[in-house]
DNA sequence: TGTACATCAGTGAACGCGCGTTCACTGATGTAC
DNA sequence: TGTACATCAGTGAACGCGCGTTCACTGATGTAC
């Protein structure tokens, strides 16, 4: 319901006025159930959270359990989907929204990071223990590069070697500008369906991971 | 004078009495120089892209005429720093702003992929003519996104070979993401300076383009 | 040089809008005896 | 089974806020003769 509204209105119509017009009830009954619109808007995150790391986990949850390729390609292609599905949610997960609600919110800063690294991460650690991820020792990293990437792996996953580190911000911050290219949709006139655009990419990351696509994804 | 404005309050307090109230002037006395507030966000709007492109066009002018490596390298680290000291510019121009502003006005979709296209893409085009871009033929292209590239084409650099085009949003959906993480810092607990990635991912298109970089960049 | 007039930047008051928030309240539903 | 009461979801009126926009206006500056 939280997650309609805010598909049709964007978060900048997520307004107590705007969500109890949609329930056919007056502003002041929402005070029954949230802390005012900041305590709305804190609600929705929450709920977007478990939604997008839900789907995710369904998505995996479809694939062979044997079939780590096919898993980690559907979780990567579910975080797609649910973006395109979730604009504006998205845009309060990580996106536009995303300082706004940090600064007003305790807690919030890394819960994303945390709860996607955690279910990304898997799948590095399983391809670093197999032996096919080739990832950078800590002399090849660059070392201005070093101290962040500590500070990543904490909150994503910690023990990991920095280089699995090293590859996990790599691929994000590439599936991350395919994300934000679709949400703002600056080249939409070229690329108005990303799929094509997400789907090259991702081979392309596989690759990078030691991973062939697999013949029987769901 | 607008560019701080927008740089202090962002896009939402891109507002006539804001604006007005900065100035210390009243808020009919902006609709002599502006059509309202569309006319002024529209004015902001042109401001901005023209100072986006200078800015590029200055770095790159500060680099050897003969080193066309330092030239990219230059011109792509100017949109970062551009995009850090404007981070509310570059959410209007091709951020979370950028939908609203691109329905609201005419001909605004293409003005930055055709500003920026058309700079960048001389780099690429220099470079597939010396032979040293490796840029992948129309039939290793997947099928889906070649219709996509001609259109992307068509606005970005016309008559250049579709792999040309494939290796330019390449490089720009990976360049796009680390502008939107910066921007959106929902990885700025740990990647809080934005510089390491950067420079980092760029030395690695730099050799996807065949290009060395250079130990000469201004 | 002085005077009459036009131009034009900017003002202040007013309007309606949607918002968040508070408050005393109503009226239905559930509970105790 | 009936009655008295408590609980509680939701209402409607009211407030102040900042916004965009319009309007008739003032007062300074420039121009023509």
């Amino acid at each position: 319901m939280a997650r309609e509204h805010i598909a049709a209105q964007g978060v900048d119509g997520l307004t107590l006025a705007g969500v109890a017009r949609r329930l056919g009830v007056s502003p002041p009954a929402l005070y029954r159930y949230f802390d005012g619109r900041q305590g709305l808007i804190r609600a929705v995150y929450d709920d977007l959270t478990a939604d997008l790391v839900n789907t995710i986990e369904l998505a995996v949850q479809r694939q062979d359990p044997d079939d780590v390729a096919a898993q980690i390609h559907a979780a990567t292609r579910a975080v797609l989907t649910w973006t395109l599905d979730n604009a504006a949610g998205f845009s309060l997960l990580m996106g536009a929204h995303y300082p706004a609600i940090a600064e007003a919110e305790d807690g919030i800063p890394r819960v994303i990071s945390e709860s996607l690294g955690d279910l990304f991460g898997e799948f590095f650690v399983h391809f670093a223990r197999s032996g096919q991820l080739n990832y950078p020792e800590d002399d090849e990293i660059p070392p201005a590069l070093i101290p962040q990437l500590k500070i990543y792996r904490e909150s994503v996953k910690p023990g990991v070697p920095l280089g699995v580190a090293y590859m996990m911000i790599y691929c994000w911050r590439q599936i991350y500008g395919i994300l934000c290219m679709a949400t703002h949709k600056h080249l939409s006139f070229a690329f108005d369906d990303p799929q094509p655009l997400y789907e090259t990419m991702i081979v392309d990351l596989l690759s990078h991971l030691g991973v062939k696509p697999s013949a029987n994804l769901r």
